[in-house]
RNA sequence: GGCGAUGUAGCUCAGCUGGUUAGAGCAUGCGGCUCAUAUCCGCAGAGUCCGGGGUUCAAGUCCCUGCAUCGCCA
């Protein structure tokens, strides 16, 4: 195995702001870097983002601002979520960056320079709505599917990228090396593309068309367009030529993308790679989509998922572990904040926050907090397997994390817990400790305590937080990072400390059933006292609200506190039961304009009937009614 | 239209090169324990393994075909 490690996710394009499939990347690259570390690896981590081209510049126009203040304020936004949900990336590269700039200029002389670019003038249909040229196929009616205008036919000049020179080789290549792209799917995706002529790539658009860009270094009238600028970043970062990190890291690269962008990254960039003379990157890394599940709950979130009000809501180590545990690396699989609660319950707060609790209490209850001594051979009866199991769940998580199959090494880490949990219920500790059986319960603690130790370690890469806060609770130093080589020794964990007492690791999260149809409230916008939740304006506009003239006001009967009151509102009199009796004798009302509910469904009051409700304000000195400071006719609309 | 993938318990999915009564988690029902976050442990029910052909002593697993869904390409 390789010494050294080089993960990186897409540098992300900053048209949008963060959402569940970019948080979901860059994850799952932080877990491999993390299990990469915890492997002693040099482990260098790098994500990102993509800042140039049109779409940029559109997107900053249309907030009314310059692309550089447009594109500082989204990647700032990207800087900033990553270290709410524990990444710990080592670089954050944005295209704009001027060593990144030079990079590409570099890399583009360099090709061009070999004979691999050249100018080619030619003539297409142009679609100036949309800015770009249309192939005959893709036009509807011979007109532009978005904007259903005729193109025009425009001569255009550009700089092409000899892709198709590499095609061969990297069909052989691909060949050769079975896990280039996976999983095999994909793999098998980018060689049916190659099975048909690879055609050379546009790498250029005249500075007439787009400014927002990197200049070609052989001729200023172009600048470079999207894939060229963008792949060269995991070179870039690493400071290629000739910086001591491409040199370290680079022979080690994987990178991590969805399955949207395994064109450019299964074929441009191999074969520009090839073309300036670098060795290709080890492996593509391929995952699937998140669709967003319309369920009860996740409908107020609409179809976005900002992964930070998910932190927010359920904590970063919950929601990492979600999206690891849920999703199988490379195929599609659906989120909604029910599946996530579900997995909450089950896998965190009952098996293993529940396990963590039991156990840490027993070691108080009966050891006063301290860890006990095991009696080795004495005791070996009471092994149970636990010991096999542990080394089991290593092994497979050991196998099953380079792969990328998070699922699969996060059920390993699973079973082990269940067999813990089984565990205790085959030895009962409580029962040891009624029969005095000493030897035997300290080993049987002990062994649990062990299990929990290997347990934290395993998790650290997907719940780092957790991790430490359980190696806390079991006396490990947790400066001391996490090295997989420990988790395959039993014994580690030293004997006669005292623990810290037993904390949830995670709370259970209620679920509202059956008889609960309404949606939970979205939380509310402000931090105000009995504050409701937020409604959109179509909700406000729900309600017809019209200025009421009082025009006649009595007691009821019995009532103390309601009033029948007759209320104009101009083209028609209303009567309306209002509970301000308290407040308001009836003389006292005549001839108030009042604001009036006038659409509320008709309902009686102590027999009387009452078409609308008045509104008033429930101050300290009583109710106070909402009227106006200028007399307006009655029957106005509210709003 | 071409290529490919998928279709297994109510739900989400495991089932490698064909071989005993088809598995796991969640959900459901029953039982047990009491250390623990009303948690944990055990048991149970439930599946024509998409339909139809075929190869074989033996097919969820291989072949053909149909249907459905999805992806890539055009």
């Amino acid at each position: 195995m390789s010494e050294v490690f080089y993960i990186t996710t897409p540098i992300y394009y900053v048209n949008a702001r963060p959402h569940l499939g970019h948080a979901y990347t860059t994850i799952a690259a932080d877990v491999a870097a993390r299990f990469a570390r915890m492997q002693g690896k040099d482990t260098y981590f790098l994500t990102g983002t993509d800042e140039h081209g049109d779409k940029i510049v559109k997107a900053a126009a249309k907030e009314d601002k310059s692309p550089r203040t447009y594109v500082d304020a989204i990647s700032a936004e990207f800087r900033k979520l990553w270290p709410e949900l524990s990444i710990t990336h080592d670089q954050f590269i944005r295209t704009t960056d001027p060593e990144h700039i030079r990079v590409v200029q570099y890399l583009l002389q360099k090709i061009y320079d070999a004979g691999d670019i050249y100018f080619s003038e030619y003539e297409g249909l142009y679609c100036y709505g949309c800015e770009r040229f249309y192939t005959e196929k893709e036009l509807v009616d011979g007109k532009c599917p978005d904007h259903l205008t005729e193109p025009e036919k425009i001569q255009e000049a550009n700089y092409f990228f000899r892709m198709g020179r590499y095609q061969e080789w990297l069909v052989d290549y691909i060949h050769k090396n079975q896990d280039f792209i996976r999983p095999e799917r994909y793999r098998n995706e980018i060689l049916a593309f190659l099975r048909e002529p690879l055609e050379d790539l546009c790498i250029s658009r005249p500075v007439s068309r787009l400014q927002w860009g990197i200049p070609l270094p052989f001729d200023d009238r172009f600048v470079t367009y999207v894939w060229f600028d963008a792949l060269t970043n995991y070179v870039s970062a690493l400071g290629y030529p000739e910086g001591d990190k491409f040199t370290t890291y680079w022979p080690a690269a994987q990178h991590i993308v969805a399955k949207d962008i395994i064109k450019p990254h299964g074929i441009y960039w191999p074969t520009m790679l090839k073309a300036a003379g670098i060795p290709v990157y080890t492996h593509l890394n391929v995952h699937g989509y998140w669709n967003i599940a319309e369920t009860k709950m996740s409908k107020s979130l609409g179809n976005v998922v900002d992964p930070l009000a998910m932190k927010n809501t359920y904590g970063s180590d919950t929601f990492r572990y979600f999206l690891m545990r849920e999703m199988v690396f490379g195929l599609d699989a659906s989120f909604s904040e029910e599946a996530l609660v579900t997995r909450i319950n089950a896998d965190l707060a009952n098996d293993i926050g529940n396990l963590f609790s039991r156990v840490i209490a027993m070691t108080h209850k009966y050891y006063g907090g301290k860890v006990p001594a095991p009696h080795g051979t004495k005791t070996a009866s009471m092994d149970f397997g636990l010991k096999a199991g542990a080394l089991q769940a290593t092994e497979t998580f050991e196998e099953q994390m380079p792969l990328m199959a998070f699922h699969k090494a996060l059920m390993a880490v699973w079973a082990f817990i269940g067999q813990l949990n089984k565990y205790i219920d085959a030895t009962a500790p409580w029962e040891l400790q009624k029969n005095g059986q000493q030897a035997e319960l300290d080993t049987v603690m002990y062994n649990l305590l062990e299990g929990l130790r290997i347990v934290t370690g395993l998790i650290s890469p997907v719940m780092p937080e957790t991790s430490v806060k359980m190696q806390q609770h079991l006396g490990l130093e947790d400066s001391q990072p996490v090295r997989l080589e420990t988790l395959k020794q039993w014994g580690c964990l030293p004997s006669g400390h005292t623990l810290p007492k037993a904390i949830r690791l995670f709370p259970r999260i209620e679920t509202k059933t059956d008889a609960d149809t309404t949606p939970p409230p979205p939380p509310a916008p402000r931090g105000l006292k009995d504050a409701k939740p937020a409604i959109g304006i179509e909700d406000v506009g729900r309600m017809d609200l019209r200025v009421g003239h009082i025009i006649r006001a009595e007691a009821i009967k019995k009532s103390e506190k309601l009033l029948k009151l007759q209320v104009s509102l101009g083209e028609e009199i209303r009567q309306v039961v209002a509970g301000i009796a308290q407040d308001y004798s009836p003389e006292s009302l005549i001839g108030l304009q009042v604001t009036l509910v006038a659409n509320l469904k008709p309902a009686k009051l102590m027999g009387v009937r009452s078409e609308g409700m008045i509104l008033a304000a429930n101050g300290e000195n009583g109710l106070c009614l909402a009227s106006f400071d200028r007399p307006v006719q009655a029957g106005s609309i509210v709003k």
